[in-house]
DNA sequence: CAGATGACTCCCA
DNA sequence: CTGGGAGCCATCT
């Protein structure tokens, strides 16, 4: 149809994006994750890439690779995420460690009909804390 | 329905 | 670090 096609998908993930708090980043496969139902992290990517006016205030910006590394389009993605507090290492890379976004609550994702984060690997924790 | 496109992620050299 | 290839998906032509 036109630029506002039939977003059944996406709308859902600009709900999860909108649940990021302040401060927090998220990566493109987490909330793919949360979710669920056939969504991947490509068409995570997508969907921000076509945020209709409707939902302009989907925190896109909190969308990041896993890495923490930023490859939205010549965006200043990073100038967005350093208001909020999210801190960057020389790396150019957000550090996910200690920003990442745990994902919703139990309760909302139950509400909503989403899923909650699935358990990280003993690697990424043990990371966490030696940042800490 | 097939082909093309796109803010991803993983693996290997 | 860079580059290539594969896998996955929604939407548009």
């Amino acid at each position: 149809m036109n630029q506002q096609p039939n977003y059944a998908l996406y709308d859902k993930i600009y709900t999860v994006c909108e649940q990021i708090p302040h401060g927090k980043v998220a990566s493109y496969g987490d909330i793919a994750a949360i979710v669920g139902g056939g969504c991947d992290a490509r068409t995570v990517g997508y969907a921000l890439n076509e945020i209709p006016t409707d939902r302009a205030g989907v925190p896109w910006q909190r969308i990041i690779a896993k890495d923490g590394a930023i490859s939205t389009r010549g965006l200043t993605q990073r100038q967005l995420l350093e208001a909020e507090g999210v801190e960057f290492d020389a790396h150019d890379r957000a550090i996910m460690a200690r920003f990442r976004w745990d994902g919703p609550s139990a309760d909302w994702a139950a509400e909503h009909g989403f899923q909650t984060l699935p358990p990280r690997d003993e690697g990424d924790r043990a990371e966490q804390m030696s940042l800490f």
